[in-house]
DNA sequence: GCTCAGATGATCAAGATTCTCATTTCTATC
DNA sequence: GATAGAAATGAGAATCTTGATCATCTGAGC
């Protein structure tokens, strides 16, 4: 199970990290804050500090394990590093975030960097709008 | 001159906002954190708080006279809006900042949100990457 | 020049994240 | 298992960026 990934990463399989782990990989939403982890972390009784919810996730997403976003707001989120990279399509209503991956526009921003003399190394893209989901809340009547 | 976009945009023509907006309009890099905006006002002179400058960037914001964009790093940088949208290309080395505009990528953002149930208002799409400008004094010997 | 709404500056405050350091917990070893 | 050493943790302080407060000042119209 995960303390392989731990382990592979050069972590001590450690009680705080698992159970980080855990939330991360149990959550509804896929993205989360190191508030809400650390909320939910004391939910179910753990006596994990702030301080060391924002040092995992750091170590994690140095590990390669999570991936930190920072969309609009000035809270970064954290969400599972599950195989693939993807972007973000963000509602501006109610929050709700999809990922999507589309190979144009992959292939595009490798072709517009190398036009510009530039050897990309990442990228970071954030679609905002309204969502029309039945779900959201916002959604016009 | 510039007093006209300011009155344009309803604010008063003071001495804070015209210094300001020369500086960004006599900037080398086009881009500037607020922070660096108040070094420059102190080292020609002037007494302007940091306090203002936050305002005023906040205020030629809302006038769409500036642009707000949130690069790496936990600063927001300003630029002068001068006509079309574009994204940017931001060198890992030298911090660089370029810009582009593509009708492709343009045009693949608002498919894909259609796809998904997105009524697209906005996007951020930063490109990270190694530049190889003569002039990165980082660029590979 | 005078008045008053609006702008400014100094300071304080808030929110997110990192740092410090004493204490605790893993892991390897006996 | 018990133990030692290294690494990790927790609590709170510290930092950094940005926004809020409020008394004072300034610009636009008369």
């Amino acid at each position: 199970m995960e303390t392989s990934n731990l382990k592979k990463a050069g972590l001590k399989v450690t009680l705080p990290r698992m159970k980080i782990l855990e939330i991360l990989e149990n959550s509804e939403t896929r993205h989360l804050t190191a508030e809400a982890i650390y909320r939910e972390l004391l939910d179910s009784g753990e006596e994990i500090g702030l301080a060391t919810v924002y040092r995992v996730l750091t170590q994690f997403e140095a590990a390669g394990l999570v991936c930190r976003l920072h969309l609009e707001g000035n809270q970064a989120v954290f969400e599972l590093e599950r195989g693939g990279h993807h972007d973000h399509i963000v509602c501006n209503q109610c929050g709700r975030v999809e990922e999507f991956f589309d190979e144009t526009i992959e292939r595009r921003q490798r072709e517009v960097a190398q036009h510009h003399g530039f050897a990309i190394k990442d990228h970071a893209l954030v679609l905002y709008g309204d969502c029309t989901d039945n779900a959201c809340p916002h959604r016009p009547a």
